[in-house]
DNA sequence: ACCTGAACACCGTTCAAGT
DNA sequence: ACCTGAACACCGTTCAAGT
């Protein structure tokens, strides 16, 4: 039974971040207002600006949690790779760190959304910023060892990193608004696997075709 | 030079609808007040609720159209393919309905984010859904037209599809909101092409492969 | 340090009223 | 039919003040 103390909180801070979580679950985060989150935890309409400049600033800390979780997910989707026989090769753990991603998005839609469609301004929220770049670093590191391992062809990751993130990004978000006829998680995920490995076909290296591909779809600058 | 005269707008409701984007392209759908609007069109700050609901209302109204431009530009991509020369196999022409998916994206990334970041209540707005159907209608007709000229495996179109809509939606919306490392449309759009081209790779038939691939990926129902 | 209440300039939406 | 002004219950944010 919450009663009515003065100064409850030591750490009102991760509070609201939670709080802030819950009710952009609820309503989204358009309908999210700061006023009703300091209800839902019990202090003042006006104490979060004591742990946030403004509104902005709760949601880019959500962003920067939800990018947090998100490099883990990638870092630990080993686990849920299938067959579960050892670590696989790096090729293998790209599809399952691809998986991995759509996973999170299917159970932290409301971290998706404000990482990725709340306008922030940029330079304003370094944390954000460093957590999204440590994120994609955790993708272009497996591309890179794909790479090394002879599964990707060589040359800049950078494509094949934006590649793969497209693919399974779109898959997320569209999911996400149940705009795909795969209503479950585990359909979802069914398709996703499909989906990643049709675009894996597409990627791997082929011998002597390499060549030919990147001079054919190297865009010469102007 | 607007005078204040009553009774000016014969057409006000494709008057606010412009208004609208205009403004969610200055501020975002989050920023996006409908007294503003109201504002910027000369009127008062209730006479919009004699042409729509309430706020969704007229956020449908910017997604419909949305849709419905969208659809256009698919249908219309023939002539945005390279080379040019003649209408090409329908799997080129499915490849350049990505690229003008993209292209749309990049050029009406206010209309994209409401049509697909706007928690709008389904089934309130019957148009709208219609017109999202007619422009996934026009993407499936082209998987369809590739598997009957042989360049995509037979089978049911809908995963195809999904895969392909998901990937040049990811790469819109990473593009949009700046994610990618391709700045201008013309890196963004030469990025997508690549891509594209990579699934594509990875999704067209291969004599003797078919069988193999659908029945290790199709999934169970348990 | 952390919290409060009053205040300001805004919203979305409704309503009674005007032409 | 189309528009208006006043009103209501909300916001985000600020400020002076309390412990």
């Amino acid at each position: 039974m919450p009663s009515k103390r003065p100064y409850h909180h030591g750490n009102l801070r991760p509070a609201l971040i939670a709080a802030a979580v819950e009710r952009i679950a609820e309503v989204g985060p358009a309908a999210f207002t700061l006023r009703e989150v300091a209800r839902r935890a019990g202090i003042s309409h006006n104490a979060p600006y004591r742990h946030f400049r403004d509104k902005d600033d709760l949601l880019a800390a959500v962003a920067t949690q939800g990018f947090e979780r998100l490099a883990k997910a990638l870092d630990d989707s080993e686990k849920h790779r299938t067959p579960r026989k050892g670590p696989g090769t790096p090729l293998e753990r790209l599809c399952a760190s691809g998986l991995a991603y759509v996973r999170f998005a299917l159970r932290s839609p409301e971290h998706l959304q404000v990482m990725f469609d709340w306008p922030l301004e940029t330079g304003r929220h370094p944390e954000l910023e460093a957590a999204g770049a440590r994120a994609f670093g955790v993708l272009l590191r497996l591309v890179e060892q794909a790479q090394g391992h002879g599964d990707l062809p060589e040359g800049d990751p950078l494509p094949l990193a934006c590649t793969a993130w497209s693919l399974v990004h779109g898959i997320a978000k569209l999911a996400i608004s149940s705009r795909l006829p795969y209503r479950s998680e585990r359909k979802a995920l069914d398709f996703a696997r499909e989906a990643i490995d049709t675009l894996n076909r597409g990627m791997r290296r082929r011998a002597g075709r390499d060549q030919a591909d990147k001079a054919a779809a190297g865009s010469r600058e102007k």
